[in-house]
DNA sequence: GATAATTACTGTAACGATACAGGAGATTTG
DNA sequence: CAAATCTCCTGTATCGTTACAGTAATTATC
């Protein structure tokens, strides 16, 4: 039953100083409490002391009864979720993080170099979307890639500022994804490692990808075949590089070298490059690329070297946006939904934090070609 | 002179259930001190209390020494930074922003149909870069525009969870700038407005930008013109179409109508109408673009109605990143540096809580028209 | 040479939350 | 009916930091 708590304020002190009006509450017996601050028009934020003030409780017994503990009887959890939901009450975080060491935030750690379209964007919403109801807040933790990788990490565990980690540009051995499995941070790789650990992660199944790749233009009589591919040391290279090889011995096709540039490469270097190969005399019939970006700079470079998409040679890309196909219809383009991936991130890493086994939480996305393509 | 703080460990408790091993120390004189944890093997982390047993201090004279309070001998600290740096102290974010109220945050807030081509890529790193080596981090907040925008600035005011805001997105009338101002929460806004109140913002000169490329298009003789603009409600909005009419008057070019669509449209509904309108009877032979994602739909309409970019039209748009060329080179390009702007933003937000007048916290880029454009 | 002022440092309380160790009152047990 | 048990609630200490109100020792003042 909901006894009224028969309280009583029974000293006011006004603080002209600081602006504030406190109390003292006489209860049943006959201790007194103080009351804490008049909320002058409920302007001030409340705390469990408001509401402890309010519902006549302890504030151990608020902080309690909103935990739904056990020892809080059912009518007064009740009473409690009420005032908490009729003032606004939200936990201060900083008290939160101080006590218990719970931050609430997932830090995202972007190099500076991500791609160019779209993906930060994408990914940034893809895992706002998932923190959107929960305590979380996403804090971006930037480096510039050409820099020590690990700055940030060791940042967020020297300074205990998240309670999970996402990282994408991920590479076979990757010592972020070491130090963090040592030290205990959950966390959650964009790309897979190599090295023995068992870890969240959410990947594209890029080896999929280019042996598809070179399926479909071996399929338009493409036998002579380039790719463009990511730089050296990211796990999704090897990746690419095995599923274009197979692809190669699988269908009967060959490869034409093409390794002066990179999808990281300046779009300028990749031009040229694509013109210097496609002017060549061993110029392919076939192009592969791994990044929407540089799939607009290869196009305008085997045009320069006066070649016909669909005619002369046929291009496989993937891509971030759907944007390719309005610059060249004939480009057989493959979405990577990297909103989705920032989404599987997202649930990985809270699964992770809430002592999920890694194994559950590792995901591979299969590419979606165009049904006949 | 750097005395010799002549401390002794007396006596040692060791903790077994909590594992921990702490200990008392007897100072030069007599009286004793909580010597605090003794950290095993330097793995906990640093805090003012470490200082200040490794000093022989108490921890407010640590405390006041780091901040070089006025009331600190010169030595103590010497003697106090020297130490913190030697162990690595960085304040504890959650004690500082409990005790203080300061987050050190940075909230950006995004809505998620930010444009495609890098927007938040480009605005994020441009805020990274000026916030990094301060202790500000970068919060995402983002929300569904077609929501209400006023829900995250809402929460930030509420819960108090940053100590600085960057919108974007901004309208003439802005009820979110209304609602910080008054409640004195420092941000900077993406965008003008114009209500009367004077606050940080950037901008780039859109109506420059829409005048400029009318004169752009008149001096190739394109005598109708279209323009593709933002959504209604949003400052840039009239901007645009202010510049836009003073450059038609200026330079006496006429309006095609072309408001079936805005670049907020999806790629498809651009391309659609521009097709529609460049087939139709009172095709307009010069086309301006306020965003490149849509242009790339536009180029694509255009030529699926048979015009061709550079002989029947001339097209001049704004774009985020270097993408444009590489697709029509005939594209009269204006690059608008988000990047930029992001530090410009973070600039004015800093300097906001810091206490400098809004009004010198206000930027305005030109657009740079390639030479002879 | 007593008092005042200055210098350099320190202890306590508080921010808001939670872990922990009670503790009062009702109910059951033998 | 005393003891044990169970229910439900509460006070205290603590996380790391800083504001504030001191205090002891030295130096300046008259």
């Amino acid at each position: 039953m909901l006894t009224p708590s028969c309280l009583q304020i029974v000293q006011i002190r006004i603080d002209e100083e600081k602006e504030r009006t406190t109390f003292m509450v006489r209860l049943g017996g006959n201790e007194m409490r103080d009351g804490g601050d008049l909320k002058d028009g409920a302007r001030e934020r409340p705390t469990l002391k408001t509401i402890a003030f309010m519902t006549g409780l302890g504030i151990t017994t608020v902080s309690r009864a909103l935990k739904d503990a056990p020892d809080i009887g059912a009518d007064t959890k009740e009473r409690v979720r009420l005032v908490a939901r009729q003032i606004g009450y939200q936990p201060n975080r900083a008290g939160v993080r101080l006590r218990t060491g719970k931050t609430n935030v997932i830090a995202l750690v972007l190099s500076i170099e991500e791609e160019l379209m779209g993906f930060t964007n994408h990914i940034v919403f893809g895992i706002s979307e998932v923190l959107t109801g929960t305590p979380y807040h996403l804090v971006i933790t930037p480096h510039a890639s050409a820099r020590d990788p690990m700055v940030p990490i060791r940042y967020i565990l020297d300074t205990g500022s998240a309670d999970g980690v996402i990282i994408s540009r991920t590479e076979p051995n990757d010592p972020r994804v070491a130090l963090m499995e040592e030290r205990g941070m959950p966390f959650a790789t964009h790309g897979r490692t190599n090295m023995g650990i068992v870890h969240p992660y959410h990947d594209y199944d890029n080896e999929t990808f280019a042996r598809e790749a070179v399926r479909r233009l071996v399929a338009r009589g493409r036998k002579n075949i380039a790719i463009i591919l990511p730089e050296g040391h990211l796990s999704y290279t090897g990746h690419s590089i095995k599923g274009y090889r197979d692809g190669l011995s699988l269908h009967g096709a060959r490869s034409v070298p093409f390794d002066s540039v990179t999808v990281e490469s300046p779009l300028t270097a990749i031009h040229d490059a694509t013109r210097a190969l496609m002017a060549g005399p061993d110029a392919p019939d076939g192009l592969i690329s791994m990044a929407g970006g540089c799939t607009i700079a290869m196009v305008a470079g085997l045009e320069a070297a006066g070649k016909k998409l669909g005619r002369d040679v046929d291009l496989v890309s993937k891509q971030n946006s759907d944007l390719l196909k309005w610059i060249r219809p004939e480009i057989i383009a493959v979405n990577e939904d990297i909103r989705a991936a920032g989404m599987e991130l997202a649930r990985a890493v809270l699964a992770s934090i809430g002592g999920a086994a890694p194994e559950s939480l590792q995901t591979l996305y299969q590419p979606s070609f165009a049904e006949d393509a």
